[in-house]
This record gives C-alpha cells, sequence and structure tokens, in this order.
RNA sequence: GUGGGUAUAGCUCAGUUGGUUAGAGCGCUAGAUUGUGGCUCUAGAGGUCGUCGGUUCGACUCCGACUAUCCACCCCA
C-alpha cells in the first residue's frame, strides 16, 4: 500500500464541512473590513525567502521544500505567505492604487518539521496583509480583524497576546543592552542560546530551558527601550484595542523567530491546544517591502493556522454539530425499465434544484430502502411494472411512513417535495 | 534534529507466565417465504497481529533495527 507522505492529512468529507465553514467565515469577515482576495504560486524562486524570511531563521535554514527544476532553477513551496505578498505587492505595482492595498488569502504552506499535534509538514493558514500604511490605526484594523474572525467561529480560551519589538534603530539599541547583560551568565546558558548570543539575544528570552528563562526573567525588556516614536505608536494601539472593546495582555516575552517583524507583533493562543498553541500569530514589518526590491512601504499581517482552529473546534464541540447533507428523495425500482426510466426522472429531478439518489449496486428492493434509510433520503418512492403501466406512485415521507400517492413528473414530486419540508 | 510512549479487522479495543484454526462490539454485505427502511435475529466477507531480522521445538506475546503515529523539546500558524 502507498501511503501519504509524512506529516500530511487527507480531509475527508465529513470533515470538509469544517474547513467549508472556517473558509468562508474568513471570506466574509475578510470582506466587511476591505481585505480582498488574492492567489499567488504554491512555489517561489527560493531567494524570496532567504531574503524575505531571514536568512538566519529556522525556517529558511532547516525547514524549507527546496528542490531545483528541470531548468535549473531553485524553487521553493512556501513556507508562510507575506513573502509571497511583498513580492506579488511590488511585482503588480500595487503600490500605484490608492493606498493601503489590502489583501487576504488561503494557501497551503509547507515546512519540514517533525510532526505533532497541531504541525503538519503540509499545513493552511488564513491570513491578511496591510501594505501602505503606519498608522497605528492600522495595527488596530489587523488585530480587530483577527478578533473578529475567531470570535465568529466561536472559538472559547483564546488570548491575545501583544508586544512591540521596536524599530530597526531602538531594536539595535535594545540587542546592545541584552547582549550586555546576557554576558554576564555566559558559563550558564544552554548551548543554544549562547549561540543566540552573538546572533539575536532578543531569542534568548523566549528560550524553555530552565536556567536560560530565570536569567531570562531579569533581563531587560524591550518595552522599557523604545524609542519615542515606537512608544507612542504602541500605546496608540493598545488604547484603540481597548476602545474596540478588544482585550489583550502585554507580553514582552513575545519575540517572533521571523527577522522581518518590526514595532507590533501580536499572538492569539489556545488554551485547548497543548504546545502548538499559538492559533493566529503576526505583525508589523517596516523593510520588508524595501528588501525585496521595492520602494519603502509598511506592511503589517497575520496568519492563522486552519488545523490548529480546526483541533480547537473539535474539542470544543464533543460531536461535531455539522448536518450531512441528505437527499430530498430516494427512488427504489424494481427491473431494468423501472431503474432506466428512474434515472432519467433523478437527472430531471436534480435539474430541478433538486437532491434525488437512486441504488448503483443493483440491491434488492428491500436492501434499496435500507440503503435510501442510511443516507437519510427524506422521501421515497418505488418504481416498478405498476408504476410505470400507471405514471403514479407511492410517496413515503420516511420519517412518520405517511405515504400520499402522486404522478411520476418533475413538477409534481417537487410540489410535494416542498409541502413535505 | 533530540528525548519518551504506541503499533492486532474499515473504526474502538480484548488476547491469559511464549503453545495448535487470533476474538468482541460497531460498521459493511446478504437473508428471515418471492413489492417497502428504522427494532430484532441469522449468516458472510474482511487481519502475512506495522516491516525486517534474532532468541526458541514453537513468537501477536521476548530482544534488536527500521517505518509510521502520538507527546514533549526546538520552531512556528
Amino acid at each position: 500500500m502507498i501511503t501519504k507522505p509524512r506529516g500530511t492529512e487527507d480531509v475527508l468529507p465529513e470533515e470538509s464541512k469544517l474547513w467549508q465553514y472556517i473558509e468562508s467565515t474568513a471570506r466574509c469577515v475578510c470582506e466587511r473590513f476591505g481585505y480582498k482576495e488574492i492567489r499567488t504560486p504554491v512555489f517561489e524562486n527560493t531567494e524570496l525567502f532567504q531574503r524575505g524570511v531571514g536568512d538566519t531563521t529556522d525556517v529558511v535554514q532547516k525547514e524549507m521544500y527546496t528542490f531545483e527544476d528541470k531548468g535549473g532553477r531553485s524553487l521553493t513551496l512556501k513556507p508562510e505567505g507575506t513573502a509571497t505578498l511583498v513580492r506579488s505587492y511590488i511585482e503588480n505595482s500595487l503600490y500605484a492604487n490608492p493606498q493601503p492595498t489590502k489583501l487576504s488569502y488561503i494557501i497551503p504552506c509547507f515546512r519540514y518539521e517533525k510532526p505533532q499535534s497541531g504541525r503538519l509538514r503540509e499545513f493552511h493558514q488564513f491570513g491578511i496583509e496591510c501594505f501602505g500604511a503606519s498608522s497605528p490605526a492600522t495595527d488596530a484594523e489587523v488585530i480587530s480583524l483577527a478578533y473578529m474572525f475567531l470570535k465568529e467561529l466561536k472559538l472559547t480560551g483564546i488570548e491575545l497576546n501583544i508586544n512591540s519589538i521596536g524599530c530597526p534603530v531602538c531594536k539595535k539599541e535594545y540587542n546592545e543592552k541584552l547582549r550586555s547583560y546576557f554576558e554576564k551568565y555566559k558559563g550558564e546558558l544552554c548551548p543554544t542560546c549562547l549561540e543566540r548570543l552573538e546572533k539575536n539575544p532578543m531569542r534568548i528570552i523566549d528560550c524553555k530551558s530552565d536556567i536560560c528563562s530565570k536569567i531570562a526573567k531579569d533581563a531587560p525588556k524591550m518595552i522599557d527601550y523604545l524609542c519615542d516614536e515606537c512608544h507612542n505608536h504602541f500605546e496608540s494601539v493598545k488604547e484603540r484595542l481597548t476602545n474596540m472593546g478588544i482585550s489583550y495582555t502585554v507580553n514582552p516575552d513575545i519575540v517572533r523567530g521571523l527577522d522581518y517583524y518590526t514595532k507590533t507583533v501580536f499572538e492569539f493562543v489556545s488554551d485547548a491546544l497543548g504546545a502548538q498553541s499559538t492559533v493566529c500569530g503576526g505583525g508589523r514589518y517596516s523593510g520588508l517591502v524595501e528588501e525585496l526590491g521595492g520602494k519603502p512601504a509598511d506592511g503589517i499581517g497575520f496568519a492563522a493556522g486552519l488545523e490548529r482552529l480546526i483541533l480547537v473546534i473539535k474539542k470544543q464541540q464533543e460531536v461535531s454539530s455539522v448536518t450531512e447533507a441528505s437527499p430530498d428523495i430516494f427512488i427504489a425500482t424494481m427491473g431494468d425499465k423501472a431503474e432506466s426510466f428512474a434515472q432519467k426522472l433523478i437527472f430531471d429531478l436534480r435539474n430541478a434544484g433538486i437532491h434525488a439518489e437512486q441504488d448503483l449496486c443493483g440491491r434488492s428492493l428491500k436492501a434499496q430502502m435500507k440503503y435510501a434509510d442510511k443516507l437519510s433520503a427524506k422521501f421515497s418512492i418505488v418504481v416498478g411494472e405498476n408504476e410505470l403501466s400507471e405514471n403514479s406512485a407511492n410517496l413515503k415521507n420516511m420519517k412518520d411512513g405517511e405515504i400520499i400517492a402522486t404522478a411520476l413528473d418533475v413538477e409534481t414530486l417537487k410540489s410535494h417535495l416542498q409541502e413535505g419540508k
């Protein structure tokens, strides 16, 4: 047997209902906020992610699905959405439209990681990006969209954490402070954090090891070192969130792992998920558009992991309340002539917008009725020689067993079915 | 990439200190006097017991490797 590749999942018909529900909720919310859907390629030139996501990040260093095509080009399956959108924004000159440019997407992403609950090698993200607006109002709008999306999915136990990691100027100053702080504990830090000390000391704050987190507890906080502009920006974002009734926790420890983030970063965390608990995360990025060859423009956005949302929803509702689509009518037949007649009738009924079914496995009449029951058909009729010659049959309501006589034409059947609803 | 748990029918799981034709419930198929579902009853199909190797007279059972899966680290959505 050939099995699916590691870290991938089949979405079976039962579950795809849930996917459609989440996707339509996402689209519906985006529409109200003026975010328009964009569709982009599944793979991009590898360089886009090296430059866009950052050469030093784990995502780029060890998690990308990179391959060479027959023309010798290095291509990579998208590990995330933002870099692609920035590329498209520049390449299609979307900056020439009235700004800001507000985009949304639902995409598959690929990362070569060890699979675990809430972490797959192919996973899906719903995200938005807003380009060309640097005001705090933009941050608040983006966060409020995520908030409303999660709220409309009726998720409980979700919390919003926000932080500001400053602009390149104050970030750099802060990094120096941080480095000199951790230098003092050089002998105690774990090996990975020792490396981080050189490259990106902010990541040490993230470390879960007992010793490092204890040391990091008293480390200087970015929030205390923000420059005036960054500080005011962050204050304004918080005030706007409060105004909208969106509660949040300022969490100085959220440091996003992707290089491009500046100023506002945030994540929505679920208490239902175990280790991979971030259900939606994002932030502002000021230098990315320029880095990828565009005229300087601010960007801000978020991505939500659809598989994780589905995990939360499934955990919340013990039994899925998603109702299966059931046929309006099942036509059981006896004999070839009747069967052939029924297929034509069913075709016409379907053409008239009715969900009609028949047996395709050559079952006995009794077995056909059982099958109709399993499909939860609302009505059934049996067509045999008698019905054909008289052009009439008994229409049975499967719920209460009530029977009425009906002619075997689309209009009559349709009106009976509508009455029965 | 590092650690730990798990692997028996489509699904959920039994399987006695290693012993002959490996079981149950649900599901699936068929039937219970030849033209009507749900309840009940009967029968049937379906497993190289994750894979490969080792120990043994004999392995689903013990050991090893591999693979898959789950949990955690790491990282992130």
